[in-house]
DNA sequence: GCCAACGTTGGC
DNA sequence: GCCAACGTTGGC
């Protein structure tokens, strides 16, 4: 059982977005080390924390899991999607996507100003800089530590 | 809106 | 294969 970091910009898919669905296809991953996270490392019932960026403020909002094995994104054959692909073959896809499953909304989103602040967290992979993957990596006592912090009664 | 970081592209 | 230019991400 692995545990992940994704990232959403809530105008675009927010966890509410997610929990009135249900469940959502990972369209539109187009960076090859997120893509080979899910298409090599993500098994379905992995945990994943569900975090907001360019939002107010920025952080983890939820938690999510792997739904469904990582398939083709269709998005990539789509010529009227902004994800179209033209160099991409149906025999040999480029691009895939897990499907994601709603799990829980905090009641309050981890910042990443708090997550910055934690001590135990340092070495987490959202918090390095200049990282820009959409799709990575969390260890479980990371992934404890933030659902601890989520649980913890807002900060003073 | 700015800009640092960094992945990708393309000329050579 | 190098590397400058360019585009994108994402915090602020």
């Amino acid at each position: 059982m692995n545990y992940w970091l994704m990232k959403s910009e809530p105008d675009v898919f927010s966890i509410d977005d997610l929990e009135r669905d249900g469940t959502t296809g990972w369209e539109g991953v187009r960076n090859y080390q997120a893509r080979n996270f899910m298409r090599d490392q993500m098994a379905v019932g992995d945990l994943v924390l569900y975090y907001h960026s360019n939002a107010e403020p920025s952080g983890v909002a939820g938690v999510a899991k792997v739904a469904g094995p990582a398939i083709p994104d269709p998005t990539q054959f789509d010529k009227k999607s902004e994800y179209y692909d033209a160099a991409s073959k149906k025999a040999d896809p480029t691009w895939k996507m897990v499907t994601v499953g709603f799990v829980e909304k905090f009641s309050r989103v981890v910042s990443l100003a708090e997550l910055k602040a934690e001590k135990s967290l340092a070495g987490m992979g959202v918090l390095q800089k200049g990282q820009r993957l959409s799709v990575m990596p969390v260890t479980k006592p990371h992934f404890t530590t933030v659902l601890k912090l989520a649980r913890a009664k807002t900060k003073a």
